[in-house]
DNA sequence: CCGATATTTAACTAAGTGGTTAATTAACCA
DNA sequence: TGGTTAATTAACCACTTAGTTAAATATCGG
């Protein structure tokens, strides 16, 4: 929790918070500017609380103009987030790697009975919640 | 929390978690070999968890063989994650906080009506600096 | 100064997380 | 069969999170 890329995943663990950024790659944004499309789902200082989330995780950095509070969208720790994770992009993209083989074999025959009939359901993966 | 983008991005927040998925990129393994490296900080059922989370997430996917579950590392997820991140890309190449307002005014121009929207909301009580 | 606007802080709650120890299930093997 | 190994489940705990309402702070504008 303590290490900065656990923060960033944190912070980024939030279809709010990721909303935020979203709105905040468009330009800068004040406080109720950003909590307007969310001010029917939840309050004001919920939306201070997000913020605080996205700022203490280096994503937001807030200035201040008059009563104010411009935010603007810092990208520098997506860069940490999306270099750890592009370690791992063989194992979406099906290229072969150590385990290239037994991958292959398994997707192989699943894309074989999708393949059979038409009717088939399809994107379940059989694992349950 | 329910969304998956959520799900995924909660999984990835936490070192143990992103060391088994480590562990599970070079291969195969079952609980206790994930354990072993993590059995003096911390015991074999909290394992057990980070693995019902990751499994969870999609991230990993047990099967039987024996007494053991052997454990693979599954990427699908994380092709969404980083699909995400990468919408953000332009936000961490060429980040220097000096070039900051240049580089702003520079993007700026696919988004002039975006930046007018502050003004004019400051405008409607003529509000000035 | 007063009143309005913008935002934060405080205090509280419900639910989720990450860990524990102890007990349980399940499969192997001699 | 009984003992050992592998892993999960149960019950519990401390802490965090995501939200609330109400009050406080700060700044502007007349």
């Amino acid at each position: 929790m303590h290490d900065h890329l656990s923060q960033t995943f944190q912070a980024l663990a939030d279809p709010t918070r990721r909303a935020i950024l979203a709105k905040l790659s468009m330009g800068e944004a004040n406080v109720s500017d950003l909590a307007k499309p969310f001010l029917k789902e939840m309050s004001l200082p919920a939306i201070t609380k997000h913020l605080k989330v996205l700022e203490n995780a280096g994503l937001v950095t807030k200035t201040r103009d008059a009563q104010y509070r411009p935010c603007k969208l810092n990208g520098a720790p997506l860069k940490d987030a999306t270099d750890w994770i592009e370690h791992y992009r063989s194992f979406w993209e099906e290229s072969l790697d150590r385990l290239g083989e037994y991958l292959k074999t398994v997707t192989a025959k699943e894309k074989e009975t999708t393949k059979k009939k038409k009717t088939a359901k399809g994107k379940s993966h059989g694992r349950k919640k």
